[in-house]
DNA sequence: CTTGACACGAGACGATCGTCTCATTATACG
DNA sequence: CGTATAATGAGACGATCGTCTCGTGTCAAG
């Protein structure tokens, strides 16, 4: 009789599900949604055994993009010792942008994908399970003027900058704006410096 | 014979449409994606008549909501006679927040459907037809004003403000940061008001 | 090596999707 | 009031979804 208390096949199975993520991925890079036949037959699965790892295809696609693109931000701020902040997060902003726009396609996909899952499915109280990178990364460009900033301005700030990094403000300008890449790069280019600008003069005033 | 330029039965072809687009919305109010098979019932029209005129699922969905909520944004700025952008702004995003997350459950399904319009058929260059409300109330917000900004000011701040206005921030801070809405009101009024006053600002200066 | 637990494959099942054809109803012109 | 034509209804079709069961392969403890 065999006695394990750990997840029993760990290697196996993470295998299996990161092979499956990896499919979607490259099935989704040319905007194509894939059936979950297409990802399981890519993954060299059954189809049933990809029902064993997500409850749907929507939960599957949600998962793909965010192994993708995910670049190291530290390589961001190596080579320059800047410690403005307005300049450090607008680059960062730059670089977010690049980032969303070169996998627009997948992104859209993912981004649809957890909206249904979480206005569908509102009878289990799960969020859908975004992995949060923009936070990081407003904070790696904030952290040597970090002093610099009031408590309260720092949290609002942060929390501010979220909004116009990452995907949705793309589709803003996209679906409803109906704006070009370099239009809206400029204007969240603007608002992101004027964002800083005032939590650091409220954070130097009263 | 017959002999008609217009479209021949406009009314009736209206009516059926309107019939369907009011059964989507009343279906999604409680966050269920309903079938095209229900929202046809509910219609009290046949299957084969939806998908005349809807030529999926999403795209029915998808323009459920745009008519429900629609109040008229003039009773926002009726009753008093304020002209500061700043103090107007903060309370059409206000309405805004409000019609929003009363809303959550339907946009969500909405914004869903669009997003899988687009991404799966990017064959079709139709980019998904999003109806743009929010810019005529920013616009709204700011006539009072408009003299005081230059007029690259003026766009530069009408397209920020459309991205902390409308559904996607609601997103931002659902799925991703994961902040209670009223931490998101307090987040937005503060970052609108800093950007109406950069805009001010930059306009008074050089 | 043996053996039991576990991952996987194969495939059936009903539901929904999107497309199609053909029959029926309803509209509006003459 | 007829009648041509447009709008609708009814239903079949294959594809995909999500769930299920049953059988096979495989890992690892003893």
């Amino acid at each position: 009789m065999a006695k394990r208390k750990p997840p029993e096949r760990a290697n196996q199975r993470y295998r299996t599900r990161k092979d499956l993520i990896d499919a979607a991925g490259r099935l989704m890079k040319n905007g194509h949604k894939p059936s979950l036949e297409e990802v399981a037959a890519a993954a060299r699965v059954s189809r049933a055994t990809a029902y064993r790892y997500f409850p749907n295809v929507e939960a599957l696609l949600a998962e793909a993009p965010l192994d993708a693109g995910a670049p190291d931000w530290d390589a961001l701020f190596a080579g320059d010792g800047s410690t403005d902040p307005e300049e450090r997060v607008d680059r960062a902003e730059a670089a977010m942008h690049r980032l969303v726009y070169d996998n627009e396609a997948a992104i859209r996909l993912m981004l649809s994908a957890t909206l249904a899952r979480a206005a569908g499915e509102n009878a289990d109280e799960t969020v859908p399970y975004r992995q949060n990178r923009r936070t990081p990364l407003i904070d790696a460009a904030l952290a040597p003027a970090r002093t610099r900033f009031k408590k309260g301005s720092y949290g609002r700030l942060r929390t501010a900058l979220a909004m116009i990094f990452g995907s949705e403000s793309m589709v803003v300008f996209r679906d409803v704006l109906r704006l070009d890449e370099t239009v809206a790069r400029d204007v969240k280019s603007w608002a992101v410096r004027a964002l800083v600008r005032a939590a650091l003069a409220e954070s130097r005033a009263r």
